[in-house]
DNA sequence: TCACTGACCGTGG
DNA sequence: ACCACGGCCAGTG
């Protein structure tokens, strides 16, 4: 704590920057994350970090992140369990039953 | 100090 | 096609 961190967790902020790099309308998954990262990271560690993210800065879209199903996941650790489905929706992705119609399309990955 | 869990994914039988 | 297991980091009890 205390003054801005230094090498730990690295891996952590590189994670935080990819998600940031998302551009809006667009969703990606966890594991798409890690292996880009080419780090030690799996998917796990990719959700651990979000859960962290509410403190980063800036704020992290984890909205924008689901897991390979294209299921929002981690909607449950929003503010509300309707929030992340509501910001999707609201950059014009349409969800049905927590799950995201035609993911394959909306899906983005880093070069 | 040790052990388990966590917003997951891929592979094997 | 379905079920079970391993992998990796950090934090908490």
């Amino acid at each position: 704590m205390s003054t801005i961190d230094e090498k730990s967790t690295n891996w952590i902020e590189k994670v935080y920057a990819m998600v940031r790099q998302i551009p809006r309308g667009k969703v990606t998954n966890y594991g798409t994350i890690a292996d880009h990262i080419g780090v030690k990271a799996t998917s796990r560690m990719v959700g651990w970090a979000m859960n962290a993210s509410h403190a980063a800065t800036p704020k992290v879209p984890a909205h924008r992140v689901v897991n390979r199903n294209g299921v929002l996941t981690g909607k449950h650790h929003f503010a509300t369990p309707t929030l992340m489905q509501d910001l999707l929706e609201a950059e014009g992705i349409q969800i049905i039953d927590d799950k995201i119609v035609d993911f394959k399309k909306h899906f983005w990955q880093p070069s």
